[in-house]
DNA sequence: CCATCTTTGTGCACGCGTTCACAAAGACAT
DNA sequence: ATGTCTTTGTGAACGCGTGCACAAAGATGG
């Protein structure tokens, strides 16, 4: 999880201590709720009355155990012999996900990741509803996106009141990641998304989400270095002849390039590897 | 988590049977080596010339214990009584993530999310250059994104067969995730990360990551509304008297699910065993 | 009503990941 | 050199998640 997990099993160690599992379902499983969700919203639009396990676990792409036993901590929803009840699912699945609700969510950095967004129909359809949009460069504020118009975030702690916001997405450069969340804390936020590489820290209570695009690249890279030679290594691979690689990436190995590691020289120290995007 | 598998630990269930995993690192330390890096990388900034695991620790957001023991699974790079030298696990990090290549990518589907992936500077400075950027639809090929054209898709497998592209980023609708996934990989394509919502299916060697905004938020509202009132549960915590929530959520009923269904039936839900840690 | 067939729900075992706790290793002072 | 102090590296225990495999439950047909 990946994970994610996540996921995936997803870590949330800036949670802190206290997981809020209050009694119920394991992390894991909630974590695949939104996945069942989806699959079953579009056999709900194609009609189809009943799902077998197995074919609801294919269409998310699970095993069929894993899927029923995620179901057993929901209840006992399905008909031995027919499968699961589509309609009946969708609403058992969404009520658990608190998504019969109407959750207002304020985005804070409208950049270009702030934009995609805003516009993500994703949000919208899952009971989710941009509140408002936030920025701190007066430059971007009075813009419209969206249909919405960004405001400064001088408003912040006004609309989160008023509109009684309790989730607040984080799209800004990293070095402002914390001020903000400090200050949606402070104003009534419980839960956070934060797409920006920080470690935020939070008091106990709420819940941080993080999402962060460069360590999933990282991930691959990783693998597919391992996809690709792996002429260093000499002892397992024998046993694991699955040398199925196609395609030779672009090598350009670099071989151990010696212990010696020239330090105060490692490798790129170079400025600028943050988000550049609350500047436009 | 991502959670995953999320990441976290992410699950891959697409990846299949066998893991690929040649008996090496654990793909939850893996999935934690962006993160040392990425602490490590402003120490190393700060011209700081050690770190103990308690400070790196927290810096990464993470357990100490954790820590000593993923660094571990890299070979003894610390010193007793003094702690690690930041310069040189810099380069390890680097080397064993592969982040000491040069890793060319393609992203397909230039749409909000495309654009601000486009423009992310997390990646350039991980090693990962955008070597095209593409998009089916001709109102949107030949402008100019990041300082790079759009070109069309057309070009997909000349640009992937030259520059000897081995990560793919989709940011497609999901209608045609699974066709530009198709391609992808025909052409050589061994790693993707998916940002549609969608399952894709690829054959043996080929690892998939997937990003998901929307269960992200899915998975904060479970747990938002768990830490609001679970009022209409019937037999509820009574020993959780951890009341400190001082803004009521919007609750304002959902227009979506509500057809044919029978909210009133009880669920089923009897797991007795309750692993509550006393609220502090 | 009985037999058969399909599919759920779950007990159980296994492996991975996390955390504790401590011995070993090295730095540093005397 | 010797002792003390700090910090690493890791053995071991524990808990969670996963997947197998099967009994129970219900549908269906005769």
């Amino acid at each position: 999880m990946a994970t994610g997990r996540s996921t995936q099993h997803n870590p949330n160690p800036a949670a802190g201590t206290r997981r809020s599992r209050g009694r119920g379902i394991p992390d894991a499983t909630v974590a695949r709720l939104p996945l069942y969700l989806r699959a079953l919203t579009a056999l709900s639009e194609r009609s189809v009355p009943t799902v077998s396990s197995e074919e609801l676990a294919a269409a998310a792409g699970v095993n069929s155990a894993k899927l029923r036993k995620d179901f057993s901590y929901l209840g006992s929803y399905g008909t031995r012999g027919v499968g699961y009840d589509v309609e009946y699912l969708v609403y058992q699945i969404s009520r658990e996900l608190g998504l019969t609700q109407d959750w207002p969510v304020v985005i804070v950095g409208i950049g270009n990741l702030g934009h995609a967004l805003a516009n993500y129909g994703g949000f919208a359809s899952r009971g989710f509803r941009v509140a408002a949009l936030l920025d701190a460069d007066p430059a971007t504020t009075g813009n419209v996106v969206a249909g919405l118009p960004v405001r400064h975030t001088d408003e912040m702690e006004e609309i989160i009141r008023s509109e009684r916001v309790s989730i607040g997405v984080i799209t800004t450069p990293p070095g402002a990641a914390q001020q903000v969340c400090d200050r949606l804390v402070a104003a009534g936020v419980t839960s956070i998304l934060n797409f920006a590489p920080t470690v935020l820290n939070v008091p106990d209570g709420v819940d941080v989400r993080k999402v962060d695009l460069s360590i999933e690249l990282q991930i691959l890279a990783f693998h597919e270095q391992r996809k690709a030679g792996d002429e260093y290594r000499d002892e397992d691979e024998a046993a694991d002849a699955d040398a199925e690689v196609p395609s030779a990436p672009a090598a350009a190995v670099v071989s151990t390039a010696g212990r010696a590691v020239e330090p105060g020289r490692g490798h790129g120290n170079e400025r600028g590897q943050e988000y550049e995007e609350a500047a436009g």
